[in-house]
RNA sequence: GCGGGCGUGGUGGAAUGGUAGACACACCAGACUUAAAAUCUGUUGGGCGUAUGCCCGUGGGGGUUCGAGUCCCCCCGCCCGCACCA
C-alpha cells in the first residue's frame, strides 16, 4: 500500500514529458492541426491564481485535442512591455529590462510545474529585440500601404511633472504623483486608420459563430453604426456654418440650443479672441481625457452670443453654446439639443434656463416635460411639418428615414452613415515600448527608417530619475542620418501602446524564429488560433485591434487570407477570487490581512476576530490571495488544476477556498488508492455487476466528452466524481475494474495529467496516457432498456411513470389516464390537455 | 453618463422552455477508535403533517406558455468595459 505522493508524481511526469518532448508542436500536413492559446500573461513578478485557471482551461483543451488525434500547438509567451516596469524603476531603481526579464524568469519557474502541456521552444517576449523588430518592419509596411498616419489627439497632461499621463494615472483629475489638476493638451500622434474597417470588422462578427454572443454585441456597440442626418446650421453673422450630425432628426423641432464641443474649430477661434471664452474652454478641458470622465462631469455651458437660423424656419433664431459633454471625438464635434426628448440636453436646459419646447406635439411650451425627458411612440402633429406628423419615432428607424427624405428633398441636409469607432492612437510618450521606427528630418520630413537598420534598438543606459520620457533627455539615441537624405536628423521618441505588441503575437508563435513577421507556410498550416481563451476585459480593444492588425497584415503579405480572422473561437474565463480578512486600526482604518495568516475567522498570531468581506477578484491591495507556488507545494499542481476548473462554470468567477482545495485534495487522493486496490486485487475473485460499471463508465465517457467539448469543466468534474463513487462501490470484477480505472484516467488526463499517467503505468497501460487516444462511448452501452417520466398536473410534479424506453406517444397517453394521481385530478372528467414529450415529460391539464 | 453581463439553499454552484437545488463545501448524526486525526456511511431549501402527502420557493413586480431559473417588459442590487492599465 503506498501514499499518494503529488510532488513525486508531478516531476516524475514532467520529466518523463520533456524527454518524450511530447508537446512540441509539429507542423504535420497528414494531421489536422489544433491551435489552443491563452491571452499571454503580462510579467507582473509572480502568477496568480488567474493565471493558473486561465491556462489549465488552455491545457485541457489542448490535452484534450491532442488525444484526439490533432497536431497541437499550445504556445507561451510574454506580454513584456508596459508602464509597470518603468514604474518598478521609478520606484525601486534599477532598470525596466533587468526587472522584466528577472520576472519572465520567475514566472516561468512558477509556471513549470503546473504540466502545462506547452511548446516552450516558442517562448518569446515582446521586449525582445528579434519580436519587436519585425514590429517595427511591419509598420514601415503599414505606413507604405496607408494604414498609419500622424494627426493632433488630446492626451493627459500634467502640468507640474510637465509629462503626459496614462488615463490609470489620472486620479479624480489629479496626478497621481504630482496631484496637480490634468489638463487636456493636443500632440502630433500616429494612428492606425481601423476606422476604414468599420464596416467589415462589424460585418465580420456575424461569422464568429464560436465567439460569446456578449463580446460580439459589445464590439458592435463599439463599432456604432448609426445612420443620422447631417447638416448646417447657417449663422447670422455670416460666419462659417455649423455642421450638425444627429440620429434624432425627427426632434428637430425642440430644438433649444446649438452646441459644440470645447475642442470644436470655432470654440479654438473664440478662445483667441475672447479672454473670458478662453478661461471657459480652459476649465472645461480640465481633467482626464476618458468619456466616462468627460460625460459624467457637471454640466458646464457658455453662451458665444452667435445665432444661427433654424433649417425648418429661418426665423426662428437659435444660440450657440459651447458645452463641456460634446464630443469633439463623434460626429462634427456639434449638436442640436432638444431637451424635451433628450434627458442630458433637458439637465443642461434646466440649469442654464434654455427653452424646452416639446418636438412631437403641437403646444409650444413644456408642461408635459418636468424633469424627465419623454419619449413618446408617436407624433401627433409637428409644427410648421405636416409631413412628420404621425411617425413611429419609438424606434427612430422610421423618424430617421422620412426625414431624411424631407431634408434630402428640401436640399438642406443629407442622410449619412456614421461609425463611433476612433483612429487607434498609438504613440506613447515613454521608455518602455517598441520604438516608433521613423526619423524627422529637416529636409525630408518624416522618413521611415530603412529595414536593413532594424530593429531600432532601445538604450539601455537611460535613468529614470524624472519624470518623462528618458529617450527625449538621452544625449546620443535621437541622433542620425535621415534614411533618405542622409543629413543629420532626429528619431522618433515616441513608442508604441502595448495593444500593437499584443496584436500579432498569436501570429508570430506560428513561427518565432523567422526572419521575417511570419513564415506565411507555417501560418497557413497553424493559423487561426482555433480557441482563444483569456477574460472578458479584452472584449472590445485587445480583440477588436487584432481583428484589424490581422487584416493589415493580411494587406502586407504577412498573414495568408485564410486568417484574416484570427480567432476562430473565443471563451472568456471568470476570474478567481477569495474573501477579505479585515480588522482595524487605532483610528479605525481597515488592516487587510492574508488567508495564510487567518484560521477560522481568527488571526493565527493573536487570536483577534476579523471582518469577512464577501469574495472579490484577488489583489495584493486587499491581501486576499493566496499564492499558486504555496498551493502547489502543499497539494501539487493536478490539485491546484482540479479544484480552480471544479467548483463554478469557468465563465462565471470562482471563489477559491482552503476546504475547497482540501476537498479536491482528498478526492484524487481517493482516486489514487481506489487505483492501487484494484492493483492489488485478485485476478480469480469472481465479480458482479462488470455490466453496470461498464455502462457507468461509457456514460461517463460520453458526457464528460461533451462537457470538455462545449467548455463544461465543472460539469465534467462533477461526472469524475460520480464515476468514481460507482466505481469504489463496484463489486466487479479485476478485469472490469481495471477497464474502469483506466478510463477514469483517461478521463482525468486533461485535467489532472501527473495523477493520470501514474495510474496508466500501474494498471500496465501502454506507453504514454498523454499520446494514448481518447476513449470512445460504445453506444451499445449507452442504450436505457426503461425510462422514468414525470407526470405532471397544471405543470405541477405529481407523479412518474417507468415505461419501457421505446413505449410509442399514444400508448403513452392512454396509459398516463389510468394513473392513480391522475384519476384522481380528473375526478371522472377528461382531461382538457394532454401533453407528452417522449422521454422528457407527461403534461396533464385538468 | 454610455455599452455589456450577473443575481438560485448556510456556501460555491447544477438544470437543450420540461422532475429546481446535480456535484462539492459546511453543518449534523452514525460507523471505526481507549481517544483524536484520517477514512467510510447517512441526513440537510422553508413551512405544515404520525404518514401517503400538501403549500411556498430561483433579487422585486408584471407578461407570454400546457409548463418559466431559462423568453419578453419595468424596477432594485452587484460586477466588467469606456479608446494612454494590461
Amino acid at each position: 500500500m503506498s501514499r499518494y505522493s503529488a510532488s513525486e508524481i508531478e516531476s516524475k511526469w514532467q520529466a518523463a514529458w520533456n524527454e518524450a518532448e511530447v508537446f512540441k508542436a509539429k507542423r504535420d500536413d497528414a494531421k489536422e492541426k489544433y491551435y489552443v492559446l491563452e491571452m499571454f500573461p503580462y510579467p507582473s513578478g509572480r502568477i496568480h491564481m488567474g493565471h493558473v485557471r486561465n491556462y489549465t482551461m488552455g491545457d485541457v483543451v489542448a490535452r484534450y485535442k491532442g488525444s484526439c488525434g490533432f497536431s497541437v500547438l499550445h504556445p507561451m509567451g510574454w506580454d513584456a512591455f508596459g508602464m509597470p516596469a518603468e514604474n518598478a524603476a521609478m520606484a525601486i531603481g534599477g532598470h525596466p529590462k533587468t526587472w522584466t526579464y528577472d520576472n519572465i524568469a520567475t514566472m516561468r519557474e512558477q509556471m513549470k510545474p503546473l504540466g502545462l502541456s506547452i511548446d516552450w521552444s516558442r517562448e518569446f517576449a515582446t521586449c525582445d529585440p528579434e519580436y519587436y523588430g519585425q514590429q517595427q518592419s511591419m509598420f514601415i509596411d503599414f505606413l507604405d500601404k496607408g494604414l498609419v498616419y500622424r494627426k493632433n489627439a488630446v492626451v493627459n497632461w500634467d502640468p507640474v511633472d510637465m509629462t503626459v499621463l496614462a488615463n490609470e494615472q489620472v486620479e479624480a483629475g489629479r496626478g497621481w504623483r504630482s496631484g496637480a489638476l490634468v489638463e487636456r493638451r493636443e500632440l502630433t500622434q500616429w494612428f492606425f486608420k481601423i476606422s476604414d474597417y468599420s464596416e467589415e470588422l462589424l460585418d465580420a462578427l456575424d461569422g464568429l459563430d464560436n465567439w460569446p454572443a456578449k463580446v460580439r454585441l459589445m464590439q458592435e456597440n463599439w463599432i456604432g453604426k448609426s445612420r443620422g442626418l447631417q447638416f448646417g446650421f447657417e449663422r447670422t453673422d455670416g460666419g462659417e456654418t455649423i455642421d450638425v450630425y444627429t440620429t434624432r432628426p425627427d426632434t428637430l423641432n425642440g430644438a433649444s440650443f446649438v452646441g459644440i464641443s470645447p475642442d470644436h474649430p470655432i470654440a479654438k477661434q473664440l478662445e483667441t479672441e475672447n479672454a473670458e471664452i478662453a478661461a471657459f474652454v480652459a476649465e472645461c478641458r480640465k481633467g482626464g481625457t476618458t468619456a466616462e470622465a468627460i460625460e459624467t462631469a457637471p454640466k458646464l455651458g457658455y453662451d458665444t452670443g452667435i445665432k444661427v437660423k433654424h433649417p425648418l424656419n429661418p426665423d426662428w433664431e437659435l444660440p450657440v453654446w459651447i458645452a463641456n459633454f460634446i464630443l469633439m471625438d463623434y460626429g462634427t464635434g456639434a449638436i442640436f439639443a432638444c431637451p424635451a426628448h433628450d434627458q442630458r440636453d433637458l439637465d443642461f436646459c434646466r440649469k442654464y434656463d434654455l427653452p424646452v419646447k416639446n418636438a412631437f406635439f403641437l403646444q409650444d411650451d413644456d408642461t408635459p416635460v418636468a424633469d424627465q425627458a419623454l419619449v413618446p411612440a408617436k407624433t401627433e402633429a409637428v409644427r410648421w411639418v405636416d409631413h412628420f406628423a404621425g411617425l413611429d419615432v419609438s424606434t427612430g428607424d422610421e423618424a430617421i428615414n422620412t426625414t431624411v427624405d424631407f431634408a434630402e428633398n428640401a436640399g438642406w441636409g443629407t442622410g449619412v452613415t456614421k461609425f463611433r469607432l476612433r483612429d487607434w492612437g498609438l504613440s506613447r510618450q515613454r521608455y518602455w515600448g517598441c520604438p516608433i521606427p521613423v526619423v524627422h528630418c529637416p529636409n525630408c520630413g518624416v522618413v521611415p527608417e530603412k529595414k536593413e537598420n532594424l530593429p531600432i534598438r532601445l538604450p539601455d543606459d537611460v535613468t529614470f530619475d524624472k519624470p518623462g520620457n528618458p529617450l527625449d533627455r538621452h544625449p546620443t539615441w535621437r541622433d542620425c542620418a535621415c534614411p533618405s537624405c542622409g543629413t543629420p536628423a532626429k528619431r522618433e521618441t515616441d513608442t508604441m501602446d502595448t495593444f500593437v505588441d499584443s496584436s500579432w503575437y498569436y501570429a508570430r508563435f506560428t513561427a518565432p524564429d523567422a526572419k521575417t513577421p511570419t513564415d506565411l507556410a507555417e501560418a497557413s498550416y497553424w493559423m487561426n488560433v482555433d480557441q482563444y481563451i483569456g477574460g472578458i476585459e479584452h472584449a472590445i480593444l485587445h480583440l477588436l485591434y487584432s481583428r484589424f492588425f490581422a487584416r493589415a497584415m493580411n494587406i502586407c503579405g504577412h498573414l495568408p487570407d485564410n486568417a484574416v480572422e484570427p480567432f476562430n473561437a473565443l471563451f472568456t474565463q471568470g476570474m478567481v477570487t477569495h474573501e477579505i480578512y479585515q480588522t482595524r486600526d487605532d483610528k479605525d482604518r481597515p488592516v487587510y490581512h492574508l488567508p495564510e495568516d487567518v484560521e477560522n475567522g481568527k488571526l493565527i498570531a493573536t487570536g483577534e476576530t476579523v471582518e469577512i468581506i464577501p469574495s472579490a477578484k484577488m489583489s495584493k491591495s486587499k491581501k486576499n490571495v493566496v499564492d499558486p507556488v504555496n498551493i502547489i507545494n502543499a497539494f501539487g499542481a493536478d490539485t491546484a488544476r482540479w479544484f480552480v476548473l471544479s467548483d463554478s462554470p469557468p465563465e462565471r468567477d470562482v471563489e477559491w477556498t482552503a476546504s475547497g482545495a482540501e476537498a479536491a485534495y482528498k478526492h484524487l487522493n481517493r482516486v489514487w488508492t481506489i487505483s492501487d486496490k484494484i492493483d492489488q486485487m485478485d485476478e480469480s475473485t469472481i465479480g458482479k455487476g462488470d455490466g453496470d460499471l461498464l455502462r457507468a463508465v461509457h456514460k461517463a465517457i460520453k458526457g464528460i466528452t461533451q462537457d470538455i467539448e462545449s467548455f463544461g469543466f465543472n460539469a465534467a468534474i462533477a461526472k469524475l466524481y460520480g464515476i468514481t463513487a460507482v466505481l469504489n462501490k463496484s463489486k466487479a470484477g479485476k478485469a472490469a475494474q481495471q477497464e474502469a480505472i483506466k478510463i477514469l484516467a483517461q478521463l482525468m488526463s486533461p485535467i489532472t495529467p501527473h495523477l493520470a499517467e501514474d495510474i496508466w503505468a500501474q494498471q500496465g497501460g501502454s506507453g504514454l496516457i498523454t499520446l494514448a487516444p481518447w476513449p470512445i462511448a460504445d453506444e451499445k452501452l449507452l442504450i436505457e432498456d426503461s425510462v422514468t417520466m414525470p407526470i405532471q398536473i397544471n405543470g405541477k410534479r405529481r407523479s412518474e411513470l417507468k415505461i419501457p424506453a421505446d413505449m410509442s406517444k399514444e400508448e403513452i397517453e392512454k396509459l398516463v389516464l389510468t394513473q392513480d394521481a391522475v384519476q384522481k385530478a380528473l375526478a371522472g372528467g377528461q382531461p382538457k390537455k394532454l401533453i407528452v414529450v417522449p422521454g422528457r415529460i407527461i403534461n396533464v391539464v385538468v
